[in-house]
RNA sequence: GGGCGGUUAGCUCAGCUGGUUAGAGCGCCUGCCUUACAAGCAGGAGGUCGCAGGUUCGAGUCCUGCACUGCCCACCA
């Protein structure tokens, strides 16, 4: 018999044990397909998680769409690759390390950096594989052989040739520039790592007194200690107010030095006073003006954003403090002549919070435009696709207006650049290994002290992955990669990142022609692209829709959740309410409701052993000739009665809807589909049709019931291989019982996904099925409003006029009386509907024989609502109905769908005024 | 300063390309321990689809404006 199932429905020990069988039999593993290789291959990259990471709700909603579509593919044929890894996350990792140092009383710098990245790498092996056991949990059916750390020898190896070739090819340069300086971490970061935010700031006007005249001029500034380093003052040269001062100095307050006063556009006259103090060193937009007038930049700030030397006086004070001081020493020597109220957007960092300092720093950068538009054109011509679609507009906007990329970063974990430059004469040398000497004067290198910026080593993982810079076979046949599903807040950090590189590193690259593409994937040529689609998925926000933040303690613990509900209960959750371009209000009530269903599923499996024991022992489900399982919806199904006619049709409608879902990301969809299926109808209807059949022991047909626990059989088969995507592990547990451990495939994941066939609808048994359920309804309706015991079995009289509702009824009359509690039909010719007791429809009247008294006043009150409905659409429809305009132009369809509802809604309302009066209600 | 999204039952959300009666879960009310399941079964109440116009034979669905709300982008003092 087969495998016991226990009583209660217990998520954490079948999930743990089945997730540790996928990873021991391998069952995710690829194998790089030999050439000649026809079959479809479906390849996903896995965005590669911080190595700090701890698993949190979006993570597990991107894992759960990514699984879901992965486990669906490669149920349908797919050789189905999906890689994992995790990023080594330069910053936030070394953050981590240092914390973690501080608190054994150790700094960074004393440490030393070759000592400090030997303890970051400790640190990895330690603690770096948190996040990706946490994936194990959620089922995640990755393949583990292929696992990749960013810092992987031949991924940095791959990083070093992307950045000289870049080099070579003139994309990237090294200069001193304006960067966002993030003064905790003492590092440059880039224009996407500042968040900016609107804070209530002021302005203050101070006046300059002019040179050589008793004149001053008054600059209005938000940042009034930069004004140290100012070099200049500039006004618009068609300012008229100012035309007198051009070519003259001024006295700079504080500094005592005198600086020019220049006409630059910079100044607006409409802003403020019309003239603007300029401070190249400070800001990115005097930076440009400097260069335009050749001015000196005066930094007089440190890299921990305190005031240096070149500040004078203010000399060692943190920039805030140096603010007030200089604004205090302004306002008593007279200069500071206003101070307004202003809104400003100021950056911060990312990461850390602090104010972002503009500063003058000798930086890496990419020259990206040649690289933006190539990656622009490869989303506008289609060659990626990028669901939903207004974000294709949100990239494209951002690709036209992007920026030239800062990628180095001073900061110790990290690709190092392979860079060196000349201790004797400066000279910088660009190369794949370390230069011996200096190429121009012999002199002594030494290695840029520059890591990467941690999006450039991520940016080109869909072809590092698969053994770029060699051409490999991985590459032929897995690049481009499929898909890439993805959270909107990584649309610019990795993804344009990863377009950029693809495009411009795979240029020319062909995947293998022998390999079918699939529907909808990349029908065009473009083979240099690293994906062909792109879904960006919602973010997971708390019940309240706030985002989830540590700062806010709002954040929802996916373990916890899991180990309340299960993984099968959390995925399915996260799956139904996954509606493509809406948030996702992570709701627990949802979840506890979804962990119901699993045990739903857990006790129709249950009735099902049951039944196999006892009625058909040794029975499995379906094989095909070939022994594997069956492909189509379901094999092996014999149809006696109509409720198998209805089951079947029903199945191949749901699981063609299913796939249809799962084809444009309609996670929600497809989830509850299945869910109503398996609830609403496999269980409420199907299994209690049948289970008179299965009785069979008190008089009824033998064979006959056999048939009908083959077909539970087959039908569960079915309904679990349709399911596994989404509930992975339950679907897995009965699967394997049902088979008594002689699977046709090791696992369910390797199983067929149901498709639809047309063959098994059976449209005229599900309109056939809806009178029945109808007429069953509408008893256990009457018997609810009579008040009558559950216990007690009622005659019923049904008035059917069409002869073939009245076969239907009567060959179905078991079917009835079970599942109404019915003692008896009997057939009559008159109409019922007017009686108490009684419900007309527009088939059929059904009486209730029992002797109750009804209660008048609450029975008409319902009548008057109901006629009041049947009215009111009544009135809708004979108003359309006599448009001919209506008629002229809506579909035929749609007017006979009318017309037919006309005439069983005149039917309803007779009935429904018929029993009015005959109740006597007012 | 630009751009995008949301507003549907008490709560959380579906409702794809406009087409007959706007759905689900939770919660609520009534009755049931009916030998798969009380994490269940049967029945029920509850909505002028944010507001105002417009297009259309027909609008929750398309257009315009407004209100509230959330998000993203942005080197202007």
């Amino acid at each position: 018999m087969p495998q016991e199932l226990s009583k209660a429905y217990e998520p954490g020990a079948i999930e743990t044990r089945w997730a540790e069988y996928w990873i021991k039999e391998k069952l995710f593993s690829v194998k790089t397909p030999a050439e000649g290789e026809t079959r479809p291959v479906f390849t996903l990259l896995l965005p590669p998680p911080n190595v700090t990471g701890r698993l949190h709700m979006g993570h597990m909603l991107n894992q759960t769409q990514m699984d879901i579509i992965v486990r669906w593919h490669r149920m349908r044929g797919f050789i189905t690759l999906w890689l994992p890894g995790t990023d080594h996350a330069g910053i936030a990792t070394q953050m981590m390390v240092e914390k973690q140092l501080e608190t054994e009383g150790k700094k960074r710098r004393e440490m030393g950096r070759e000592k400090f990245v030997e303890r970051v790498w400790e640190w990895k092996k330690l603690y770096g594989g948190a996040i990706l056991d946490q994936m194990k949990r959620l089922g995640a059916s990755v393949d583990w052989d292929r696992e990749y750390f960013t810092m992987d020898e031949n991924l940095s190896h791959a990083v070093r040739e992307v950045f000289v070739r870049l080099y070579e090819e003139g994309l990237i340069y090294r200069g001193n520039y304006i960067v966002n300086w993030c003064p905790w971490h003492e590092t440059a970061i880039s224009d996407l790592e500042v968040k900016h935010e609107e804070v209530a700031g002021k302005l203050w006007e101070i006046r300059y007194p002019v040179v050589g005249s008793s004149e001053f001029i008054t600059v209005a500034t938000t940042r009034p200690e930069t004004m140290l380093g100012d070099t200049a003052i500039a006004v618009n040269a068609k300012d008229e107010r100012y035309t007198h001062l051009h070519g003259k100095f001024v006295r700079l307050p504080l500094m005592g030095r005198e600086i020019p006063i220049i006409t630059d556009e910079l100044a607006q006259p409409e802003f403020g006073t019309g003239a603007v103090k300029v401070t190249p060193a400070h800001d990115p937009n005097d930076f440009q003006a400097g260069l335009r007038h050749h001015l000196p930049q005066i930094d007089v700030m440190d890299s921990r954003g305190r005031m240096n030397a070149n500040a004078g006086r203010f000399e060692g004070l943190d920039r805030f403090e140096a603010r007030k001081r200089v604004l205090e020493d302004l306002r008593e020597q007279g200069f500071l002549v206003g101070e307004k109220d202003h809104t400003l957007a100021i950056g911060k960092c990312d990461r850390c919070g602090t104010v972002i300092e503009p500063r003058l720093s000798e930086q890496w950068f990419i020259k990206i435009k040649p690289l933006a538009d190539r990656a622009r054109e490869a989303v506008e011509s289609g060659e990626i696709t990028i669901v939903p679609e207004n974000y294709r507009t949100i990239y494209l906007n951002w690709m036209a207006n992007i920026h030239d990329w800062c990628v180095s970063r001073q900061l110790w974990w990290g690709h190092r650049i392979p860079a060196w430059t000349c201790g004797a004469c400066r000279e910088v040398i660009v190369a794949r290994s370390a230069p011996e000497a200096c190429g121009k004067c012999g002199g002594k290198v030494e290695q840029v002290p520059d890591v990467l910026d941690t999006w450039f080593s991520s940016g080109l993982l869909p072809f590092t992955t698969l053994g770029w810079p060699e051409k490999t076979r991985d590459q032929a046949v897995f690049y481009p990669t499929t898909l890439l599903i993805t959270a909107y807040e990584i649309l610019f950090f990795w993804v344009a990142r990863m377009i950029m590189f693809g495009c411009h590193f795979m240029q020319g690259h062909k995947q293998d022609a022998a390999i079918k593409r699939a529907g909808g994937w990349g029908d065009k040529k473009n083979d240099s692209v690293p994906f062909r689609q792109v879904y960006i998925h919602a973010l997971v926000r708390d019940a309240e829709r706030q985002k989830m933040s540590k700062t806010k303690g709002n954040v929802v613990d996916p373990l916890e959740v899991i180990e309340r509900f299960g993984t099968d209960a959390t995925r399915f959750t996260l799956a139904a309410m996954a509606a493509p371009g809406t948030d996702i209000a992570f709701n627990e009530s949802r979840t506890e409701g979804y962990r119901a269903f699993a045990n739903k599923i857990w006790n129709a499996a249950r009735f099902m052993f049951m039944n196999v024991e006892r009625v058909k022992p040794g029975l499995r489900p379906g094989r095909t000739a070939e022994g594997g399982c069956p492909h189509m919806g379901v094999a092996g199904f014999e149809i006696l009665n109509l409720e198998d006619r209805w089951i079947l049709s029903r199945f191949n409608r749901v699981a063609g809807d299913v796939n249809e879902a799962l084809g444009s990301y309609r996670f929600h969809e497809a989830a509850n589909r299945i869910y109503d299926f398996f609830w609403g109808e496999f269980c409420d209807w199907y299994l209690e049709l049948i289970k008179p059949r299965l009785n069979f022991e008190e008089g009824g047909d033998e064979s006959a019931g056999r048939v009908a626990c083959a077909n539970l059989v087959n039908l569960f088969d079915g309904a679990l291989r349709l399911l596994h995507p989404v509930m992975p592990f339950i679907t897995e547990e009965i699967w394997q019982a049902m088979y008594e451990g002689t699977p046709p495939v090791k696992s369910i994941a390797l199983a067929a996904y149901p498709a639809a066939d047309a063959a098994q609808m059976d449209l005229a048994a599900e309109t056939e099925m809806a009178i029945l359920q109808d007429l069953i309804v509408s008893v256990r309706n009457l018997r609810a409003e009579m008040k009558i015991e559950p216990k007690v079995r009622i005659p019923i009289e049904v008035f059917a006029p069409e002869a073939g509702i009245r076969n239907l009824i009567e060959q179905n009359h078991g079917a009835v009386e079970r599942m109404a509690g019915v003692e008896k039909i009997t057939f009559v010719d008159r109409a019922l509907a007017a009686l108490g007791g009684s419900r007309g429809t527009a088939r059929f009247d059904v009486h209730v024989v029992y002797e109750r008294k009804i209660d008048v006043a609450t029975e008409c009150e319902r009548l008057r609502k109901e006629l009041e409905k049947i009215e009111k659409e009544l009135a809708n429809n004979q108003r359309q109905l006599g448009n001919e305009q209506f008629l002229a132009k809506a579909p035929a369809k749609v007017v006979e769908g009318l017309r037919r509802r006309a005439e069983e809604l005149a039917v309803l309302r007779e009935k429904t005024t018929g029993k009015m009066r005959e109740l006597g209600c007012g």
